[in-house]
DNA sequence: CGCCCGGTTGACCATCGTCAAACGTAGTGG
DNA sequence: CCACTACGTTTGACGATGGTCAACCGGGCG
């Protein structure tokens, strides 16, 4: 049970360009941004900083003051009951802020956990706030991105309720495909899934066992290739169909908000 | 399969104050008011309608332009899977804007139903995001309001994935009675909960059968009491403590946003 | 070399789904 | 008034998906 706070590496520089690129290139998706609401975005963050996997970002209870930024990595929203069983709630990825509803409400009742070494970057919830009344659009833009956080749980719950195992596990996939192709995360049908199968059954709120057991028939039905935490799609269109794949809800088209 | 948009009786005045009395009700709860705001947000709104139970208020890829606020009845988020499988996501209770999502997504990916009788006014959203640009504390608590919505998606989602069917239950009453409460709508731990076992079902991922038996449990406990559409708690202590309730998630304390 | 972590597999079991039938009540129409 | 229907609820029997327990494997690392 780690709970260090961060290990930061500081004079290293980090090999990506602005802290904001990966925010941005999801935005631009969606809509326009100005070269001078860009500006403005980056005045809202700090330095950026390192921190190594399975490390707690914020813990539960906590109050922040600002929120985080996932410039590279992999982090989870990690819900625990009493008796000690948890679940992922959420899977963040570059270019996410991992807890921008913390702007709204104050107390945190989940924990976020860092999965993969993470590269992230600090929004003071002040600079944010005063950002926001000054770019209403801006503001509009980080609305949505909590808002698309929503829809996708959403669709969690839906699967959650009805798909079994296979297409549950097969949509996460295909959603976590979507969502960093948008990033330009996503190489011929490839891309980094350093989750363990720990990881995955608190996602789709399975077993260990199951979920190994699940992830053998998707590899005998030669949908995906999964070695060293790198997932290939072997079918798309198949494992799409499997899962009953529908990327309305990531709102991938371009309409002005 | 009812698809009618509404059936507005359009003479009779609804048997309540303003529009926007529960919904200020619960930003009170949450933050300070001022008049000029409630003034700001009455303006938002077109005259309630009253539709009747089981209609559709939005449906699946609608691109609606205007947002719902709920003043009186029960709504949900309806998801279907091409198989015909339902889920219900969200109960939407008085003062609750229904698809406030949908102004900054504009297609829906799943529809909007009345569970009972509704009185229900449309908030353009041309109207909203000009009033969000000239309030920015109103524009953060109808961000508030949508981020609230994604905590208790997190929270059945943990539900889903850690509790079995009686706690899973029981968090859904001891949580429908904690909102019903901030609306004033709960009278000596009673409280109007018309659902029909099939859409608790829908709720909770469970087959009618199982909901049957759950509830039968819960009765035989002595927890809670549910007869004619109106649910009593017997026991909210112990109820509670089944259903491992704790509602930092609904942020019902006073913080200013 | 041995430990530890993560993955893999098998045997057994429990929660919950499916199918089916019966019951009560409210509403409709003869 | 009664027959008939429709809907929601209740209960039983059976089966399947997925959980639990346990053992083993394989690679990385101290």
């Amino acid at each position: 049970m780690s709970s260090g706070y961060t290990d930061n590496l500081p004079i290293r520089t980090p090999d990506f360009g602005n802290p904001t690129d990966a925010l941005v290139r999801k935005f631009l998706r969606r809509d326009q941004v100005s070269a001078m609401e860009r500006g403005a975005l980056e005045t809202l963050m700090e330095p950026p900083r390192r921190v190594s996997g399975g490390r707690v970002l914020t813990s539960l209870g906590e109050r922040p003051d600002a929120s985080t930024l996932l410039i590279s990595g992999i982090c989870v929203r990690m819900n625990v009951l009493r008796d000690g069983s948890r679940s992922i709630t959420q899977l963040s990825l570059a270019g996410d802020f991992v807890d921008l509803h913390s702007l709204l409400i104050p107390q945190m009742d989940h924990a976020i956990l860092t999965l993969t070494d993470c590269w992230v970057s600090r929004a003071p919830h002040a600079r944010i706030r005063s950002l926001a009344e000054r770019c209403p659009h801006l503001a509009r833009l980080l609305w949505l991105e909590t808002v698309i956080d929503g829809a996708i749980h959403r669709q969690w719950l839906h699967r959650m309720a009805t798909q079994d195992a296979l297409g549950r596990l097969a949509h996460l996939i295909c959603e976590t495909e979507a969502r960093l192709a948008v990033v330009d995360l996503v190489e011929d049908d490839s891309f980094d899934f350093p989750l363990t199968q720990v990881d995955l059954a608190d996602c789709l709120g399975l077993s260990t066992v199951h979920v190994n057991r699940t992830l053998m028939s998707l590899r005998r039905l030669q949908l995906v290739e999964w070695r060293a935490g790198r997932m290939r799609l072997l079918d798309r269109e198949r494992l799409q169909q499997l899962a009953e794949f529908d990327p309305t809800y990531l709102r991938l088209d371009r309409a002005p908000v």
